[in-house]
DNA sequence: TCTTTATGGCGAT
DNA sequence: TCGCCCTAAAGAT
């Protein structure tokens, strides 16, 4: 599930149901046993959002959560009922409840141990006032592929590989360019695509990116669901007609992950 | 009832 | 580049 976008909805439903007040913390797993017990009780000041990375603060304690790649967060109304499966956090505060099951991180840090997760990530297309110049000092000096620099958190927060299939077709780039090779031009519209795109899966819960007249209805074929909830150009479309031109969306393993795009579309 | 897969990331080699 | 970590659901048998 996670890409940048939904941490940040995770960071807005985290301070909107449990903001300001005192919270039950719990592990009914047993993993997070002891980190649950520093803070239960706590109330929760702050919720934050830098790329994949979501941020709780409890007073000097923060705790420090990273989904990983299929780490799911689960919120609910009313009290919490028995836990199903491993469910390694626990939040409830009476009126509702969280559920973290499978994360890569779920841990307490002090804010010098937190100051250094934001140093070693770069800017996120999702934070208020972000610039995204220091991702284009690395990516125009890296003889990397577009398609590598953009999945690397260091360069760039939050983008995953839906959305950087995705911000590829949209822009016509072939994802196997070097970073170098990119013009000043194509890495502003790659920024200010992100950011509009993030945004609007932050407000829906999911991706989308299919613009209106290349959705399946405008184009006269028939409509389509993608199994991932949204409305994508390439993203897990190996084999199937490109919305745009119908040639075979083509995937290859980059990196050990798979890469999709559009031979024709993409050849700039 | 298996095996595979997933929108990540780390450390060892 | 590889193996490994975490979990659940989908797919194969």
């Amino acid at each position: 599930m996670p890409e940048g976008h939904v941490i940040h909805r995770l960071a807005r439903l985290n301070h909107e149901l449990f903001g300001g007040g005192p919270v039950r913390v719990s592990s009914p797993q047993g993993r997070f046993a002891d980190g649950a017990a520093l803070i239960d009780g706590k109330a929760l000041d702050e919720a934050e959002a830098h790329g994949k990375h979501l941020f709780l603060g409890f007073g000097e304690q923060w705790l420090h959560i990273h989904l990983g790649l299929y780490g799911r967060y689960d919120f609910g109304t009313g009290e919490a009922p028995e836990p199903v499966g491993q469910v390694r956090l626990r939040m409830a505060n009476g009126s509702g409840y969280a559920d973290l099951r499978g994360p890569t991180a779920c841990e307490l840090l002090t804010p010098a141990e937190k100051a250094a997760v934001h140093r070693r990530l770069g800017p996120d297309p999702l934070r208020p006032g972000e610039a995204g110049d220091p991702a284009w000092q690395r990516i125009s000096r890296s003889g990397s592929t577009v398609a590598a620099l953009l999945m690397d958190q260091k360069v760039l927060a939050g983008v995953g590989n839906v959305y950087r299939a995705e911000v590829l077709f949209r822009l016509g780039i072939d994802p196997h360019r070097a970073g170098r090779d990119l013009t000043r031009a194509e890495w502003d519209a790659i920024w200010a695509d992100l950011v509009a795109l993030m945004r609007e899966g932050v407000e829906a819960g999911r991706i989308d990116t299919v613009r209106p007249e290349h959705t399946p209805e405008a184009m006269g074929r028939p409509p389509r669901v993608d199994d991932h909830g949204g409305e994508v150009y390439v993203y897990r479309r190996q084999d199937q007609p490109c919305l745009v031109c119908g040639t075979p969306v083509r995937t290859e393993e980059l990196a050990a992950r798979n890469l999709f795009w559009c031979p024709r579309c993409q050849r700039t």
